[in-house]
DNA sequence: CAGTGGTCTAGACCACTGG
DNA sequence: CAGTGGTCTAGACCACTGC
């Protein structure tokens, strides 16, 4: 492995082996970004648990050979990239879903007016959830192969007593074997962390592709709106460590209390 | 100024001085902290205009007092916040909206197969511009006071001959003091870049609300859509250096071919 | 080849947290 | 008080660009 080529004992052998047999350029590779590959992993072998605290710089720096500053980089991105939170004092920590001040880390539906937090929590309504044989347009963006098994859920989001959100949500059968309709019921707090915590799925990132649609009979009634009326789809494609898709999520937002906040920068 | 009372012959009066009279926290201010504010002055100030190089790190290093690693940081920061694109081995420039390989850096909407390039420039139009007294909904985000001069701007913008975008845009009157329709139907390339060279206004971030709304009669005839139809709404305030905003836009984009596309982490 | 940004190190010291 | 992350420095060397 490269980085023990480039130890304290050799500084100079830098560039990373890997791709140099081919007649590709070597792609070199700085040590800190190999050091992030290597905590990477851990973190999706589950050698720390979401929550947890991960090694001190020090310890990492003596672990990998290499100075507290380079650590120090390979930790500095991770943490741009949410997968790890510093706190100053005491650690850096493994990112999770649960124990967030914001509650739903990925939702950006606010209320029109006050905050997200002045509204209280969602009332949660399970309205389905059963396993099937994925069609080709359910299974091609979760990777999988047309018939393979996938679990589907259907609920109401309601704030306020408005129901807000009709979320249809499809999972691959292997990794969320054994999820139930009760469990979810049962369980307080956000969907993504009882993925963490019961299924060992931690989502790290999200694609989202938005259109206005006009609301057909299903989706009117759940949502209490005329049929033909205009609602925002959400649609989402949640991935887990290694750009693996993991999720796929088909949402019909109200837009009359609500709209959907996006920064550009 | 902190920065000249915390050089090297003093390397112990770190903490910011501002503040310090009030019974607040002196609110501690690494030196890092206060070079990223000097630098970012010079760039609202316009001693390096967008598209040049500013001085090299080396250079400002000497002009501060401090050492390269910290004015690394502070530019690292800024290159964060797209204000400054680094190009190792030529130097650190000003971004810009043009010469910029995406064209529209702040558009999300994505044709639904293909990518941006595929479908070529956009085709504009521009269907009304004219100075007016800004209404209180147009004044409030621009932090204008009700009645203040404004410019109104009304274009469709097409891809490969079907009208896709409809938007009005307001612009307050003092800083694009005589801009004309005239000068941007000929100007070519992003709007933000005419806004850059011509009155000196770099948008730097934005905020987007998004909404499903069904086309009125107007609407629909420029869009060449059914009365009714849904649409995308995306109101936009920009934002140039100071959170300081500069134009209020909103859009509706068909979403029968496109999508509006986002990415979460 | 000189000049730029990019990496890496080693060591000192600071701010924050908790026992 | 010890341990953690956060800042700052000084110097060496590497990768990339353009003359």
């Amino acid at each position: 492995m490269a980085i023990h080529t480039s130890s304290l004992t050799d500084p100079a052998a830098l560039a990373g082996d890997a791709g140099a047999a081919a007649g590709v350029a070597p792609a070199f590779s700085p040590l800190y970004q190999q050091i992030k590959v290597l905590i990477l992993q851990s973190l999706q072998a589950g050698e720390w648990k979401p929550g947890e605290a991960i090694p001190s710089e020090m310890d990492l720096a003596a672990r990998f050979r290499v100075s507290q500053g380079t650590v120090r980089k390979a930790i500095d991105e991770l943490a741009a990239e949410n997968l790890v939170v510093r706190r100053q004092g005491k650690g850096t920590f493994v990112a999770t879903h649960a124990e967030q001040h914001v509650q739903y880390r990925f939702l950006r539906l606010m209320p029109d007016s006050g905050d997200t937090n002045s509204e209280g929590p969602a009332e949660r309504q399970i309205i389905d959830c059963k396993r099937l044989r994925a069609p080709a347009d359910i299974a091609r963006p979760l990777s999988l192969r047309t018939g393979d098994a996938v679990l589907q859920l259907r609920r109401v989001l309601a704030f306020q007593g408005t129901p807000t959100i009709l979320e249809d949500v499809w999972l691959p059968g292997g990794p969320f074997k054994g999820l139930t309709a009760e469990r979810l019921a049962t369980h307080r707090g956000p969907m993504y962390a009882l993925f963490e915590t019961e299924f060992g799925v931690r989502m790290v990132r999200a694609e989202e592709k938005i259109r206005a649609i006009a609301a057909d009979e299903a989706s009117a009634m759940l949502l209490g709106v005329p049929v033909g009326a205009p609602l925002l789809s959400v649609e989402r494609i949640a991935f887990t460590y290694n750009d693996l898709p993991m999720e796929l999520r088909r949402g019909l937002y109200r837009t009359d209390t609500h709209h959907y906040k996006n920064d550009l920068s």
